[in-house]
DNA sequence: GTCTGCATACTCGGATAAGAGCTGTCCGAGTAGCTTAGG
DNA sequence: CCTAAGCTACTCGGACAGCTCTTATCCGAGTATGCAGAC
């Protein structure tokens, strides 16, 4: 998986902590994880398409949550980043060639697609469970400090 | 996701339905499925190296199951092809830099990586609760003239 | 007829290229705010 | 003093290379089979 999945998580999770009103840039972001900034900003603008977050350009401008962060799920940052297509692709190899006489004998759907599916299903059920609020919620709650320290680096560094 | 995956899983179920006694050679295997001979010859030894086939060489050599299809998941196969690693791998990006001075507000564990383990543990439970046994009960019933289909095919056919 | 040695064909195994996708970088497009000059 | 036009600085956005990993291929190592020749 693209470690840019990772990368947007963080960047979410810090959007939810900016004071109100407030966007980051991407070169902010990128110095508070040490990543390069281009490339964040390439991730960035992954998740600007698939409205997750806005952009703003000009002075002041960078980037916000489009939405509430209890409306955005884990599933949905992981498809803004790596696409929407499945990780399992079935390209029915089934028996001897296409024109093999008996060909028929595979028209019932194949079996090993459906289970590597139900799998992925059950990932995909899990990430769409968890929104980037509930993530916040735990970080308040097991790490008190870090919203606020969070806030306050976003507030005053000039990067 | 490799399609490596795909061809190791169909091969897999295909050794399921030869004559006992006998092994599929790989240049069989992949005419069968019209792959490339060498590339899956290349996936088939990633399963030996595991395993969970057996390789014999030499005149009426191949590959076997190395043991029961009821006790091969569908996450020895994937493991075998893909590695053992996590898909998703916290690099611990938080926080400014680690010179930072309130680098201790970080000592908790990474909330982001624990949600993307549990999503993808999800993932593997699913895949380690099917076995290739499963598979093939289901095909048998789906479609009851692939398994002597198949067996025919491997046992006249000299590709 | 039987045994032994050898040649042969077959198959896996690992080392070696080609291609695709992720990673990383750069410069142009667009915008907000400041500066400055005029009324 | 107030207004407005222009300028500057800042930031996103998409186009352009580098690099790792997947995909693909080839040839050598090893083995069972069948054959030929001697006893």
């Amino acid at each position: 998986m693209s470690e840019g999945v990772e990368w947007a998580l963080h960047c979410c999770l810090d959007l939810t902590w900016l004071d109100p009103g407030t966007a980051a840039p991407a070169a902010k972001l990128a110095a508070f994880h040490g990543l390069p900034t281009a490339y964040l900003n390439k991730q960035l603008q992954a998740l600007a398409r698939d409205g997750i977050v806005t952009s703003t350009r000009g002075p002041r401008g960078g980037f916000r949550l489009a939405r509430g962060p209890e409306r955005i799920t884990l599933m949905d940052v992981v498809t803004a980043i790596e696409g929407a297509e499945q990780a399992f692709r079935c390209t029915e190899i089934r028996g001897p060639s296409p024109k093999d006489p008996a060909r028929d004998v595979y028209r019932e759907p194949c079996l090993i697609d459906q289970a590597m599916r139900k799998a992925e299903l059950a990932w995909r059920v899990e990430l769409a469970g968890q929104t980037v609020a509930d993530i916040k919620v735990q970080v308040e709650r097991n790490a008190p400090d870090v919203p606020e320290h969070t806030r306050r680096w976003f507030a005053d560094v000039q990067a």
